[in-house]
DNA sequence: ACAACAAGGTTGAAGTTTCAAGCATTCCGG
DNA sequence: CCGGAATGCTTGAAACTTCAACCTTGTTGT
């Protein structure tokens, strides 16, 4: 391991500017859909999630996935929304070990009243002053920041 | 506000693309420091903070604001810190109404065993693949947005 | 001086997330 | 067809964060 030394002046600039944003971005989106609806940025997306699945309807390891979360966390937070009576579970029909989430009518509705306010806020927060050619830059950036975040959870990162 | 559509499909490439490493960039961290050195990626950034100031000491909000966190999330963390001895906390003498932290020698020590971990995985978690030009382009973008971020804070985002 | 207000911090409760354990169901090799 | 392993999901406890309330100390305006 000869490369215990810190990053050099370009890196150290990329990564504060980084770690800025990815420290304000979740809880800025969080407070918007908060005053906005009521509810967390998460459960923004679970529902968002829903409402575009087939049938808004999806396994809760499927919406799992979409959502990025680990299933213990998306069941605490699905049992929540049913009680608010914005979700419903049941077991699926055709596999007697997966649950199914349904978006009900109501959990629609708060969804659709967010959805314009949410949408402003994440080109304000994210897009706004960026150039096209920028936008696309970011796209690649990240996907292999993605890519490389992928492989660590796998090679448990020891080296 | 005629904008209340969704993004376009650049747009939506490089949103998708950034909230999925949002989304993992923290656990990441949080899951290598944490292995490493039984600590959360939080804990090591205000351990970090204070070794780089001087007498390796800082007032509470000065610290706060370095590592991007609310003076209460702070204050229950360097609490649970100073029980493990690795910081201590002292009226200034200064002003009587700040505080001051000082990393102690043990929260040094950890440190110092944390940090070869921490940049590696830094290293391969963000910068790994990416070229020169990229890091210059992602500092431009990320500064943008975290400007972006600052701006909402103030003016609390309704248009 | 004095009242109001801002700044620096702490605290307890409530809400959220993670962690480890557990249960039932399905798949697979022999 | 049997036993083991993997899959899908839930749960309770522990850890963490946020929120609102509160205390004390400086500051400001009059």
């Amino acid at each position: 391991m000869a490369d215990a030394l810190w990053l050099d002046d370009d890196e150290m600039a990329a990564w504060l500017a980084l770690v800025g944003v990815v420290v304000r971005l979740g809880p800025a989106l969080d407070s918007q859909v908060q005053r906005d609806a009521g509810m967390t940025h998460f459960d923004y997306q679970v529902l968002a999630m829903l409402s575009e699945a087939p049938e808004r309807t999806l396994a809760m390891s499927e919406l799992a996935s979409k959502v990025n979360a680990s299933l213990s966390r998306l069941s605490h937070v699905v049992k929540k929304l049913e009680l608010r009576g914005w979700i419903h579970r049941r077991p699926s029909p055709t596999s007697r070990r997966v649950t199914e989430c349904t978006l009900m009518p109501a959990g629609h509705d708060v969804l659709v009243e967010a959805a314009p306010g949410h949408v402003r806020a994440v080109r304000q927060l994210v897009f706004d002053g960026l150039t096209r050619e920028q936008v696309q830059q970011l796209t690649a950036i990240a996907s292999t920041m993605r890519a490389n975040l992928d492989d660590s959870d796998l090679r448990t990162l020891d080296g």
